[in-house]
DNA sequence: CGTGTTTGACCTGCGC
DNA sequence: GCGCAGGTCAAACACG
């Protein structure tokens, strides 16, 4: 299988949702403007969990969940400064879905271009943190 | 040669 | 105080 197999038609549907992001970094200064790590849940419908959003990711750890049968993947971008989150986690329930979490925002242009996962960031871009 | 992937070990927080 | 759970990093290896 070659290609991108991602069909977002659930989160163009309404399957999109953000998660509160506790920040629980800095916790020195109080009055300090620190902007929180926007954090995004994907509902993907694929066959396979390597998800490919234009972005180059580099897997850090692979853990299994207890609610899930199947273990989760831990992926983070090899951007300098660009130090964003990626979470891949398929459903026990359903093999064919894939739940992708986002946290952080990029701070590069892609590096590859992608048809309609291209259109999946710009929605995810719609979607600030609920601040 | 560089990048990315893999697995195990290690660390921290919390519960009891 | 110890054990468990979850999460992260590092070294080595494989592949282009």
């Amino acid at each position: 299988m070659e290609g991108r197999t991602s069909e977002v038609k659930d989160v163009s549907a309404s399957g999109s949702y953000r998660l509160s992001e506790n920040d629980a970094k800095s916790s020195k200064k109080k009055g300090e403007k620190k902007i929180r790590k926007p954090k995004f849940a994907f509902q993907t419908r694929t066959q396979v969990d390597i998800l490919d959003d234009g972005y180059r990711w580099r897997k850090y750890g692979q853990k299994a969940v207890k609610n899930n049968k199947f273990p989760r993947s831990y992926y983070r971008c090899t951007y300098q400064g660009c130090n964003v989150k990626k979470q891949v986690q398929r459903q026990s329930k359903d093999e064919g879905v894939v739940i992708t979490t986002y946290e952080g925002v990029h701070t590069h242009p892609i590096d590859k271009p992608t048809d309609n996962f291209e259109q999946i960031l710009t929605q995810m871009h719609i979607y600030p943190a609920p601040f």
